[in-house]
DNA sequence: CTGGGGAGGGGGCCC
DNA sequence: GGGGCCCCCTCCCCA
């Protein structure tokens, strides 16, 4: 249902939809370029984390060994949630364009990038140190597994999550419907050729993991394949003449030889006719989870692995779907989509959205087609900017092509820029569903947007895209990850910063990156040796007003920061909690399992466990009871007594400590001392129980001598408990 | 171990 | 609604 309920949000957005709505950005995290890892290894945001193969994780190898095999990256993992519409990237490595790519070029990393329907250039992602991390992201195999959604907004591509990503989460990720359709688009005036060789090539990596379609579906792709495989030949024509085909081959191969032992797993595509499926695809994604959805790529190498080794692959891992050269304009078909078209059982490959068309084989040279030849747009890390849309909507590039005013490329077929827009409500059938919690966090700037983002969401789509408390009559915003609120929706937005990991704040001297302005701008202080806060008393100047503040302290003789173990105070909360380590458990011997409680004294552990701890204790429980014992536990009072005090000493010594702790304190403290000082004397002196076997010391190995001789002999309580306490 | 300063992060309030 | 400013809290480092 959550799954639904999210794809019936996202599914059918467009790229400048994930643009704009985005709320999270996750920018590359800034390394020093001294830095020996290579960039494509320092950038990877906070939020996010390599998996490297199993060998690596096993071996204990010397370090130099380790780094090398630490850049056998398998792909990228979340450290810890990551909301629904986060933005990563831009994509970053080589720019070629057509006549640009070397002869020897690597293609199993490339991106193509239109503008205006056209291709402007190829990101080559896999030069690592040129590259950023996004370069290990895997493909998803099946929209259950996927969680990212590449788009191109303006000249750079960025994965958006399109769904919450757990903690420890595979970041998967696939085409947004725009980009399918582009890519697919691009064969659509191909000329039909086939070869064996170019038949080798489609057998891509997703496919070994359709094995739980239906056999029909397999006929179907069966019929369509030979029609798939003209695409092929399209994309060598358009392949610069000087690549050598062996780099175009060598991806497919290994693939083909992954599939061929599960037999039939290369299917064709559907045929012509049935289109219409896409959105039934969707559907029995939806409807249909994939719980044999085969062990993940992770036997492939490690380029099949990364998106781009797919890139060629990707799209047409998805053999269900019409071949893209029925797709023409790509949203055509949308409206007439619905479940009720059986023979397109969603196979358990699927394109993550309806309208992403396959074009196997086709694609998977696309990214060999020529290009115009575009400048490499800088990508500059933010410099005391905060991080906006990737693009102005004004601007060219992404948008641009979104006009529809833009005349179709030559050669190529419509690209979804220029088809009619998709009618998402039309092929959306879980759109009425409420969004999730997460989403409407991912939708907060939803209510800032246009109409026909809201429109596309379809009926019961929230129209709040955030959820609203009311607390005394005054408006809460909340927040859906950990449910704080706040009085003022600006506030809230700053405050998801901590969440999605978002930095966009940067000091151009240190790359150090926050996520105000105001700690930027407090930062620069560090640079500039400013200290503007001065101490009246002794003119000493501060740099922020807190630590002025806290100086002050000294001045004033204010120690806010009490032990309640010892009494001690500090000027710091820091210096109180360096300090409690000192009353840490390792030195308290005497342990309570029914409760984390730990004591110096074995009476005390005792009066704990009569006063606190034990349901059968005629001892009303207070409150503050664990507090108080643990109190006397750490007292001076207590030290002086000895185990072998008595019952009298014990209540004794408990008295003057309840004396000199609260004396001082007010008349309603000095109530329920009383009262805390009748309930401990009474837990000393109640009736004789057994001593719970809970009741031993922490040290269970080879307690102290001393510690065992003293117990053997404990008369404080009168009671056969000390076998089991020594034991 | 204590105490002081430096620095960063989160959040509230106001413009 | 967004940004700026401010405060508070926390942590780290070091004497």
């Amino acid at each position: 249902m959550k799954l639904e309920s999210t794809l019936s949000d996202m599914s059918t957005w467009r790229e400048v939809d994930f643009a704009r709505n985005c709320t999270y950005i996750v920018p590359d995290q800034v390394s020093d370029p001294s830095f020996s890892l290579p960039k494509a290894m320092t950038s990877i945001p906070r939020n996010l984390t390599f998996d490297y193969s199993a060998d690596n994780k096993k071996t204990s190898a010397p370090v130099s060994c380790v780094v090398l095999k630490r850049q056998q990256v398998t792909g990228v993992f979340s450290k810890e949630y990551i909301p629904q519409g986060t933005r990563f990237g831009p994509l970053q490595g080589d720019l070629y364009t057509k006549d640009s790519v070397p002869k020897q070029a690597n293609r199993k990393y490339f991106w193509r990038i239109y503008s205006g329907g056209q291709l402007q250039h190829f990101i080559d992602g896999y030069d690592v140190h040129k590259s950023n991390w996004m370069r290990y992201v895997n493909p998803a195999r099946c929209l259950a597994e996927q969680n990212l959604v590449a788009c191109q907004n303006g000249r750079d591509i960025y994965f958006y999550t399109f769904r919450p990503v757990e903690p420890k989460q595979e970041l998967l990720v696939w085409y947004s419907q725009e980009f399918a359709q582009r890519l697919c688009s691009q064969q659509e005036d191909l000329q039909h050729k086939h070869s064996e060789e170019e038949q080798a090539k489609q057998h891509l990596p997703q496919q070994k993991f359709l094995q739980d379609r239906t056999k029909e579906e397999m006929k179907q792709q069966n019929e369509e394949d030979s029609e798939e495989k003209i695409d092929v030949e399209m994309l060598e024509r358009d392949t610069p003449p000087d690549t050598p085909n062996e780099q175009i081959v060598d991806f497919s191969k290994k693939m083909e030889k992954d599939e061929d032992p599960e037999g039939g797993s290369i299917i064709p595509s559907p045929q012509p006719d049935h289109r219409e499926p896409l959105m039934g695809l969707n559907h029995h994604y939806l409807s249909d989870h994939h719980p044999s959805l085969p062990a993940p790529h992770r036997g492939l190498p490690l380029h099949l692995h990364g998106l781009y080794g797919h890139r060629e692959g990707l799209v047409s891992s998805y053999p269900l779907y019409p071949h893209s050269r029925h797709l023409q304009p790509p949203y055509q078909f949308l409206p007439s989509y619905g479940p009720q078209y059986p023979r397109f059982v969603l196979p358990s490959y699927s394109p993550p959205f309806p309208s992403i068309i396959p074009s196997r084989g086709s694609l998977r040279y696309s990214s060999y087609l020529g290009t115009d030849g575009v400048p490499y747009p800088t990508v500059a890390p933010p410099n005391l900017l905060p991080v906006s849309l990737p693009y102005a909507p004004s601007s060219e590039g992404g948008l641009k092509e979104l006009t529809p005013n833009v005349s179709p490329p030559r050669g190529a077929p419509a690209t979804p820029e220029l088809s009619p827009p998709p009618k998402p409500e039309s092929h959306h059938s879980t759109s009425e569903q409420s969004p999730s919690s997460c989403e409407e966090a991912m939708n907060l700037s939803l209510s800032m947007n246009n109409s026909s983002t809201a429109q596309r969401n379809g009926p019961g789509h929230k129209s709040l895209p955030y959820p609203l408390k009311k607390q005394n009559g005054k408006i809460k915003y909340e927040c859906n990850i950990c449910s704080k609120t706040f009085g003022q929706l600006s506030n809230l937005k700053v405050h998801l910063r901590v969440h999605s990991g978002e930095r966009p704040f940067q000091c151009h001297l240190c790359k150090k990156s926050f996520t105000q302005l105001a700690h930027l701008q407090k930062h620069h202080l560090v640079h500039t040796g400013e200290k503007p806060h001065e101490c009246q008393v002794c003119h000493k100047r501060f740099s922020s007003t807190s630590n002025l503040k806290t100086h002050l302290r000294l001045h004033s003789g204010e120690k806010p920061y009490q032990c309640k173990l010892c009494n001690t105070k500090f000027t710091q909360y820091i210096h109180l909690k360096l300090h409690r380590r000192l009353h840490s458990s390792r030195d308290r011997p005497y342990r309570c399992t029914l409760c984390p409680q730990t004591f110096f004294h074995r009476f005390s552990l005792f009066i704990h466990q009569r006063s606190c701890c034990l349901a059968t204790s005629s001892v009303p429980v207070n409150v503050h009871m664990k507090e108080m014992v643990e109190r006397f536990d750490a007292s001076q009072e207590a030290d002086t007594l000895t185990e072998t005090a008595t019952t009298s000493q014990v209540g004794e010594a408990v008295e003057n400590w309840l004396a000199c702790t609260l004396g001082g304190e007010g008349k309603e403290d000095q109530k329920e001392a009383t009262v805390l000082l009748k309930a401990l004397i009474a837990a000393i002196t109640a009736p004789v129980t057994p001593m719970p076997q809970s009741a031993v010391p922490v040290s269970h190995h080879s307690p102290p001598r001393g510690f065992q001789e003293r117990a053997s002999v404990v008369h404080l309580h009168k009671r056969p408990t000390v076998k089991t306490e020594v034991q």
